[in-house]
DNA sequence: CTAATTTCAGAGCGATCGATATGGAATGAG
DNA sequence: CTCATTCCATATCGATCGCTCTGAAATTAG
């Protein structure tokens, strides 16, 4: 097989990853992912086939860390407010890195590409869904405690969360000090439960 | 004076402003610029001095303007669950208009600029407080009709408001359709209302 | 009228973009 | 070992970026 690769895709796609999420799509270069990540051109070519695919394959991993782990915040929270609370607080560290990754990288390159590029609306679309799916199962669960709403309620209360949930990481983004957004995701789960 | 300008500063801002609105800063060039409003170079740098004065006029022009729209709408909204899902049914014209100016041109600012552009986040803040305000005052009118809530409790609610019409502008954005998003607005509305 | 001034139209600047081509280094097959 | 293959490192490509400069056109002052 030749000369083998020098590095490893997923470490150098953990931080294209990140560079996108702090920066956004059109203002990182290829240049900055060959500088950040120390990887050739023609590797992350071979790889990735180009800058799109790249893009692609970053919001598929921030899908499988950043928002898998917060979807295990939200499994291992208790079904009372201050459970769902404390999910949202895991979710504000997860939104704020030491590395300048400020709000959710899925909003960001919703806003930035969506309407002109299906693909990204797509994965923004199904990751919006993946996150509506992980406050639905808490809700479920919240809700044997209580009086159980009717479904279609309780599914509009999810996909609530999930609207919460991302424009909780656009004020972060947009420089709101996290008290307040804070206070914010308390107003907004008080609403559902 | 010498020779006379040629164009109108407003009329070519206005439409420097849906270029943006439309397409995000990175994403529009000033050649674009230039093509759409039929202003020549020299005129363009000489008004508003570079790209980025350009967007800073653009973005208080949208205040001025589309925000201005929808906090009319909200001061003729009746103090009622439907007077406010009327006025987010106003909204969502104002953020859906036909030359494909879709979501909120703050909101995509935001994401894309904010955490690296004192400036535009500055005014972004700015603008959440002014839709802030314009949800207060519709909730001290309908407040006068049942029991008064605490004063931090409604300025919550406003400000609580203004990040559903933002996080309605993204998915908007996003590539929701309108009767998905609309169920969200009403959820948020039965929160405060 | 001429002269001075300002704008127009667009050519052109250096820099940077995404992407590719190239020559040498490193590996496995035979 | 040789040799084909694959990857690394980087030079380079054409295109486009934000921006400026230039010469002609349009206007006012005198």
């Amino acid at each position: 097989m030749a000369r083998p690769r020098e590095f490893d895709a997923d470490e150098a796609l953990d931080k294209a990853m990140r560079l996108f999420w702090a920066k956004g799509y059109h203002d990182s270069s290829i240049r900055d992912v060959v500088d950040r990540t120390g990887v050739n051109y023609y590797g992350l070519y071979e790889v990735f086939k180009n800058k799109h695919g790249l893009l692609l394959a970053a919001l598929d991993r921030y899908r499988n860390t950043v928002t898998a782990e917060f979807g295990l915040a939200l499994k291992s929270a208790a079904p009372t407010t201050q459970g769902l609370l404390g999910a949202f607080d895991r979710l504000f560290d997860l939104l704020t890195t030491e590395d300048g990754q400020v709000g959710c990288l899925m909003c960001t390159v919703a806003t930035e590409l969506a309407p002109h590029d299906d693909a990204v609306a797509a994965k923004v679309r199904s990751h919006f869904g993946l996150l509506t799916d992980h406050f639905r199962d808490w809700l479920d669960r919240a809700g044997h405690a209580g009086a159980s709403p009717p479904e279609t309620e309780r599914q509009d209360a999810a996909a609530f969360l999930a609207m919460t949930a991302y424009s909780l990481a656009l004020l972060l983004r947009a420089g709101f000090d996290r008290a307040q957004v804070r206070r914010q995701a308390e107003t907004a789960i008080a609403a559902v439960v």
